[in-house]
DNA sequence: AACACGATTTCG
DNA sequence: GAAATCGTGTTT
């Protein structure tokens, strides 16, 4: 019986989760019972209000304040009107930083696999730590990584846009 | 009250 | 290359 990642691993910096959670498991308990494991294969870190790319930068507002409090609770944010963003907020309480779940083995995409693990904002502020219905176990194991600039974010110009903090596991 | 836009995806 | 689609933050 793995144990889930506990308050102390969200609590870290953004850069440490975002490529630690690279292979480990999302797990999901759905409606009926039923339970799925999915193995995270890409993550993208947001850091902080100085993080021009990061929601956070243009101070608190009702959407962001999840990210504002402590680690290991969702922010979901919907975005093109029709794609959910899941993130997991990083840090503890009062620095605002965020993952951003950017693929799973089983679905590539950040809207893509929300659909698929089937979460919306029904999961804001959902805490990792103490759900019973999505949390993510280590698995052991700790792939080899490339990390790369994040995507979709030219707007935050220098140096934001170009930081290799969008983290893909090797194959 | 109105408006502009986005951490994307899909189709042509 | 461009449309789809709407909640949120900002401006009027």
């Amino acid at each position: 019986m793995t144990e889930r990642f506990g308050r102390d691993f969200y609590r870290q910096d953004v850069l440490e989760v975002a490529p630690a959670l690279l292979g480990q498991q999302l797990v999901r308990i759905l409606p009926d019972g039923t339970s799925s494991a999915y193995l995270i294969t890409e993550t993208e870190a947001y850091r902080g209000e100085e993080d021009r790319a990061c929601h956070a930068s243009k101070g608190r507002t009702l959407r962001n304040g999840v990210m504002f409090g402590d680690g290991g609770h969702l922010y979901m944010y919907l975005i093109y009107g029709m794609y959910w963003m899941m993130n997991v907020v990083t840090e503890k309480e009062g620095i605002p930083q965020a993952v951003l779940f950017r693929g799973l083995r089983e679905a590539g995409g950040p809207g893509r696999l929300t659909r698929l693990i089937g979460v919306d904002k029904t999961y804001y502020a959902e805490d990792l730590v103490t759900s019973d219905r999505i949390w993510i176990e280590p698995t052991g194991r700790k792939p080899a990584y490339i990390a790369a600039p994040r995507v979709g974010i030219d707007y935050a110009g220098d140096p934001w846009k170009d930081l290799p903090w969008r983290f893909l596991m090797k194959l």
